[in-house]
DNA sequence: GAAGCTTTTTGACATATGTCAAAAATTAAA
DNA sequence: TTTAATTTTTGACATATGTCAAAAAGCTTC
């Protein structure tokens, strides 16, 4: 919980009063690897701190799994097109370890939001900056190569390498499991 | 600007007070086809609302013109990056005909954000838009053949091709412009 | 430590898409 | 209109990446 808070004051400075009001609205989730936190069909009415621990996203297509992203320490997970839209999610959310989360339901957040200025402030810097690494991982994933994304990714995020398999990484990138074992070979 | 406060209440509702106070923080740019509203290397200080007209915001791959967004009527734009972290734009944005904006620069947004509440929520509530567009673009441009993403754009979409050069729209969708081409021809 | 899973790597081959260059078609200018 | 410039289409070919199947390597667990 004070991870939690902590980590709030990285997005914008929160009073007392504030700090004191959110600490009543989060509930600690425990879960275990490969347990799902989410199952595509339902509403999301979430919205997740992870403390410690790892987990994806992923969605189904022609039958396969697609992970489309990681959530690690610190990260706010949810599914966003469902937690803002309010429909059903078309992805899951799975563990990938053992994991230390902290929920807060969307109605009250919303009342947070209503009620605290500092707390829509904060929400919308952390959208800020949700948004631009959203766009910058689109640009790459859209514009370079296997090669280079699988170099990008070892030198931005090399802990993701070390904590899933290497399937799911594949995906992450957009490219088959077979190509990036080769491209790994050759490095 | 009637059409910019009219818009802004599709977000959340707004004020007499606080619709008051918007309306003399825009100003009206008006600029003609081929210009730039942006070079790549300046610190985009504005955020614009796109009243009539269109752009594109495109930067440089290996002496290639990338062009990874579109701006249409009713659009908020500006190179959300550089507009959010300060530093430089990495990309340009463009007229793909003439145009009426209204500009807003960061500081007059900033002091909005700190004594309205509401302009707080309502830019909040528009990155939450903005991102789950973003996301779904994101997973269909990784997922999706070239065929399947001529055709999204087909459906979803069609004003974009009736009003922007081949060129542009291929590599909006990651593809070459002889592939969009091709798959055109097929159809 | 052997047996049984799961994950990763290799091989052979198919194919979607990119690249380069030239020809058509379209649009703008004179 | 005629000419010039721009945009789009076609053709021939190269290549990165995907697919399917099997082998190898790495983990569990009994």
């Amino acid at each position: 919980m004070q991870q939690l808070l902590t980590h709030l004051q990285n997005y914008s400075v929160l009073s007392s009063g504030t700090l004191e009001s959110l600490t009543g609205c989060f509930e600690k989730v425990v879960l275990s690897k490969n347990e799902l936190l989410l199952n595509e069909g339902r509403v999301c009415r979430h919205l997740y701190f992870l403390e410690k621990g790892a987990l994806r996203g992923f969605y189904n297509l022609d039958g396969k799994e697609i992970t489309h992203w990681f959530g690690f320490e610190k990260d706010f997970v949810t599914s966003f097109h469902s937690f803002i839209t309010g429909e059903p999610a078309v992805e899951n959310i799975q563990l990938l370890e053992g994991s230390i989360l902290w929920a807060i339901s969307k109605e009250t957040l919303t009342g947070l939001l209503n009620s605290h200025h500092e707390v829509e402030r904060l929400v919308r810097i952390a959208y800020e900056k949700y948004y631009i690494r959203l766009e910058e991982r689109f640009v790459n994933a859209q514009f370079k190569t296997a090669k280079e994304l699988y170099e990008n990714l070892l030198h931005q995020t090399p802990y993701i390498l070390e904590r899933v398999p290497l399937g799911f990484i594949a995906s992450y990138l957009g490219i088959s499991q077979e190509t990036l074992s080769r491209i790994r070979s050759k490095l």
